[in-house]
DNA sequence: TATTAGTTCTACACAACGTAGAAATCTCTC
DNA sequence: GAGAGATTTCTACGTTGTGTAGAACTAATA
């Protein structure tokens, strides 16, 4: 349950940017626009994409439970459920996981973590 | 380049379990044993399987970098490359990955993490 | 060298994802 | 209220990853 498309994901970093619930067809000229002016090869290339493309893979992330929709106005419009930062969070604890080790995890993750990152650790846990 | 099947995953457990590098056929009988006393519904059930399919298996997680085979002897001996702890935080590190929030991630993660889990992080935390 | 254990090749089914046309539905205007 | 246009849903196809394994090939051994 945890992996996305590349195109879920290019359309779950818009939603994420912008604060706005957005429509189909918004979307689908910012996923047109994203990184084409600059030629850079990063992810998904401005393509221009079909309307029902955009709202297929926005159907497929209601269902995963990462977007919502409001279905009252004509356009639909649609938003992330949780922020990045919480989905992303979210899904670290997956990843973490019910495994035996939990504690071995920890310690190497926190082992390969940068010194100011552990700084930005020890502050937030004295919050706890 | 993250999450594996139900089957791989299998197979991964249990050469992070076991010490020894083992052979195909010793995996095979593992899956057919692991879970098969209990009827415990508990992923892949002790089904049995054909060596040709652990090898194939095995094969894709050599690809993938997870496993490593020594071709010397005729059994070739699989063994998983890094522990699974190392493997799990390299996922942890990897799902936080670049995001242009790394510390709200982290804010949050260490926000849901249990009182004792924040305890030991704070210990490790002081080791480094 | 024939037999046999072990490995690689090839293949098929099934699910997820990218992609979009066709068909159905809604809204607004005349 | 009927037609036109916008929007949504249904259906579908190609691709890729994974579970699964037979067929063909290779190496070791009697």
């Amino acid at each position: 349950m945890a992996s996305l498309g590349e195109l879920e994901r290019a359309v779950m970093d818009l939603l994420w940017a912008g604060q706005e619930a957005a429509t189909a067809n918004t979307l689908r000229d910012l996923l047109a626009q994203s990184t084409k002016a600059a030629g850079g090869s990063a992810g998904h290339e401005g393509k221009d994409l079909a309307v029902t493309t955009v709202l297929t893979v926005l159907s497929r992330l209601e269902r995963k439970g990462l977007v919502e929709r409001e279905r009252g106005t004509r356009p639909h419009r649609y938003q992330a459920v949780s922020s990045r930062a919480d989905h992303t969070a979210e899904l670290m604890h997956e990843v973490l996981g019910s495994a035996p080790d939990r504690e071995a995890v920890l310690a190497r993750f926190i082992g390969s973590v940068s010194a100011t990152e552990a700084e930005t650790l020890r502050k937030l846990l004295d919050h706890s």
